[in-house]
DNA sequence: TTCTTCATGTAATTAGTTACATGATTGA
DNA sequence: TCAATCATGTAACTAATTACATGAAGAA
């Protein structure tokens, strides 16, 4: 049992999503880009991967299912998955973990041009836009559903009004950034800084 | 030339911080804790080889220096590594990419304890609460400074209002998680959203 | 003198991505 | 019947991490 990989949090991810129900490889993808993929984020094949090793630790079983003529794979989580993710759970899990290469970009733009940062931070808000739509949706679809009989509720909230509050910061940011790159002098060596923004976002991080 | 191995967004990173000024190999760890690894981390062991991919580029030059007697290697930017650097400038840069493991859990907290759940909460306030320390100081220094003298400032402003609001974000987050948590009943069959936080945060969610 | 932290690196391993391949189903 | 996309996977590669190693400087 214990030959096989060591299990990873996206192993215990999928593990968590089996949990809730039986799925194919192709409708873990489908929870990749609505769900568990916007806090753990995981390229598709690492979705046909994975499910093998759970089933190599004998927390997860295979079934060979047909759609159609076309063969399919579906996992099922066994007590021995449940109890496993149990006892992940009780570990409390490491905080937020950010990747930001547009900001990167802004954080060297004095050896760019002005439209490049701009395009940088026109970019994130396009992106905050975007992931916002699939989370209206997901918010709108819970409450015509009548979230009393969605047994997954409150855990859809918790998530929901991270993801919500964080696109929502992106964008007003990407906002306010365009504004100060559009104040500045195309020559970098004649950009000061706004001294009174940057009080400002000083008290802003005083909340302790 | 371009035998060596593609340049990343990691041997970009480091390659503007050699165009501000040249660093050590030591020194470039400092600056992953204390700026750039806040945007984009990377481990320790990165930062000793990728400066000498840069070098293999022709991107950046290394010297062989010492402290007192022990030998170390300074790294500086090249004439080429500036043009190089400017035009990765020009590419506007992605979104940000979040990876919240102790969201994850929290997804699928009803198969743990509340318990745990408080706990996956409390860590990413403590997290939010340490990354705002160094972050004040950093205001508070650029600050005393006097910033018209600093010509990165201006871009170190965009990088701090994205990072304080951040910080601030998942601190909010947690309490209020933590309130909600609180109110969940032991059982997790008993559990039942909050219809009203529902439509407050579906709310929040429409900004456009 | 001893302990700790500073400082510098290498080697082994792996988690994850990119690229490739292909048959089935559905709608025009 | 043709094209698009749904659905299912494998193979090759690599960016990044973890583990290991070690000497110098400074503090107690």
């Amino acid at each position: 049992m214990s030959s096989a990989r060591p299990l990873t949090t996206t192993s215990y991810g999928i593990l968590g999503l089996l949990a809730v129900r039986p799925y194919s490889t192709y409708e873990l993808t489908r929870e990749m880009s609505r769900s568990l993929g916007r806090l753990w984020p995981r390229t598709v094949s690492k979705l046909y991967e994975e499910p093998k090793k759970l089933v190599a630790h004998g927390l997860a079983h295979s079934r060979e299912d047909t759609v159609g003529k076309r063969p399919r794979t579906m996992y099922s989580i066994t007590p021995r998955g449940r109890s496993a993710l149990r006892a992940w759970l009780e570990e409390p899990g490491d905080g937020p973990t950010l990747e930001f290469e547009g900001l990167v970009k802004l954080l060297f733009a004095e050896h760019g041009t002005r439209e490049a940062a701009l395009a940088s931070i026109a970019r994130a808000r396009d992106w905050a836009v975007e992931q916002n739509q699939g989370n209206i949706a997901a918010g709108e679809a819970f409450l015509t559903k009548d979230g009393r009989f969605d047994s997954r509720a409150p855990e859809t909230l918790l998530v929901g009004a991270f993801l919500t509050d964080y696109y929502a910061l992106v964008a007003r940011w990407a906002d306010w950034a365009a504004d100060q790159v559009e104040s500045w002098p195309v020559d970098p060596a004649e950009r000061r800084v706004d001294q009174s923004e940057q009080r400002a976002v000083l008290r802003r991080a005083r909340w302790k």
